[in-house]
DNA sequence: CACCCACCTACCCGATCGGGTAGGTCTGCT
DNA sequence: AGCAGACCTACCCGATCGGGTAGGTGGGTG
């Protein structure tokens, strides 16, 4: 089982990098390639160079952003499940910047066999990069901790997806607007106002509307 | 150390790289060090090494990264300052992750000479850094709209700093407590409770609470 | 000392909220 | 055709909010 020898490419890792910020990149190639045994192969600053890459160059693994382009992180968590899926064999390390409980969780449940800030130490990520390459999984000890909270706090929520109708709603709630001003601005009455506004704190499982702006910016959804 | 390459360089640009992640400021120094006439004389991770190492290595230039450690802004703004009051001939070059109208006002009135967002290619960041270093300034396009929006919008208007007992019952009122609940979870009077939240609504400028827990969140103060 | 300011408290009142019940249309899936 | 779900509307009602006035304490500065 061992592959016994030494550094020919074919016991090399091949990886991926994908992160918005150039400079990023550049840091994690100048750190990566004076390690043994890993190679990247090829860099993609968002989603769709992404896909194009794994496709062409089939790496074994991916070291992925989940901030790409905008502030939405679902975009980092949508590739992820993407090529999780089309790739069964890829293995993907989530390298993100910040460290959010629901976002451990989500990265998981989106096929994520890892989950590393960025301010490791390089030893720490390699690794990350190491262990999950060989089918393991890798947590720094801050993400595992939010992991294991996330997973205490909630056995299975997912926050329900609001409609559009309902993000706009939002918008104009954390706007500070009443319901009956929200329904003039949308040309709808205050009643049917009022009627979104109750949905959108039933699926955010809140009661009031302050607490209903403060978990959709948490959860990014502004 | 061996004196290893030319370094005649009384022209060199000596460079302090301040950022919390190692992998950034590795990509960053990998990045510089193939320029002439840049180099970076040292890293560090938070603001007390920083200004340890200006102290003793007195660089040219810093490069800034706003977000240090937690998830305050300010951090970054009071180290940028810091150095400007303390050494006015250092030139200080906010290096971000994220663009924010707010913090780019707040670095310049902070003392920094330039801004840029981490997504700018290598050879925008070299010009950046040549530019200040030179004394001059320098933005990245983005960076620099957001500025003259912001000094179109707003000519001069802090958020009115609150009070920490305020902050307290800022997070609780973004947590969706009643006035009343507030009171009990800070073994005050429902009144006293609903007197702080009306300063809070003052202060910041809005009207409603889902809008001061909106402000509040943009202005990182959750 | 007077003064300011953060912090605390009380009462009033109209507007708003949150939750309920009870309907309607339209689209799309089975 | 039947059903589900998003979207729309109306009425009721008690709780809560936001703003106002009118006070109290303690600490710090000029």
């Amino acid at each position: 089982m061992t592959t016994a020898t030494s550094t020919t490419d074919e016991d090399e890792i091949r990886l991926l990098l994908v992160d918005d910020h150039a400079i990023v990149r550049q840091g994690l190639r100048s750190v990566l390639q004076r390690e043994e045994g890993i190679r990247v192969v090829g860099e993609a600053e968002d989603a769709a160079r992404a896909k194009e890459l794994v496709a062409e160059l089939s790496p074994q693994m991916v070291c992925l952003d989940l901030k790409l382009s905008t502030s939405s992180d679902s975009e980092g968590i949508a590739l992820c499940e993407e090529l999780t899926t089309l790739h069964p064999d890829i293995a993907v390390l989530v390298l993100t910047t910040f460290l959010d409980e629901r976002l451990v969780l989500r990265a998981i449940r989106a096929g994520a066999r890892g989950y590393v800030v960025k301010d490791v130490d390089t030893s720490g990520l390699v690794r990350a990069i190491r262990d999950v390459s060989r089918g393991g999984s890798a947590f720094d000890a801050r993400s595992a901790a939010a992991m294991v909270r996330g997973l205490h706090g909630a056995e299975e929520e997912q926050p329900k997806e609001l409609t559009s109708r309902e993000l706009e709603v939002l918008r104009l709630l954390a706007s500070g607007l009443s319901n009956s001003k929200i329904g003039a601005e949308l040309f709808i009455s205050e009643t049917t106002a009022k009627f979104h506004v109750g949905n959108i704190l039933r699926k955010l499982g809140v009661s009031r509307r302050a607490e209903a702006v403060y978990a959709a910016s948490k959860a990014g959804l502004l």
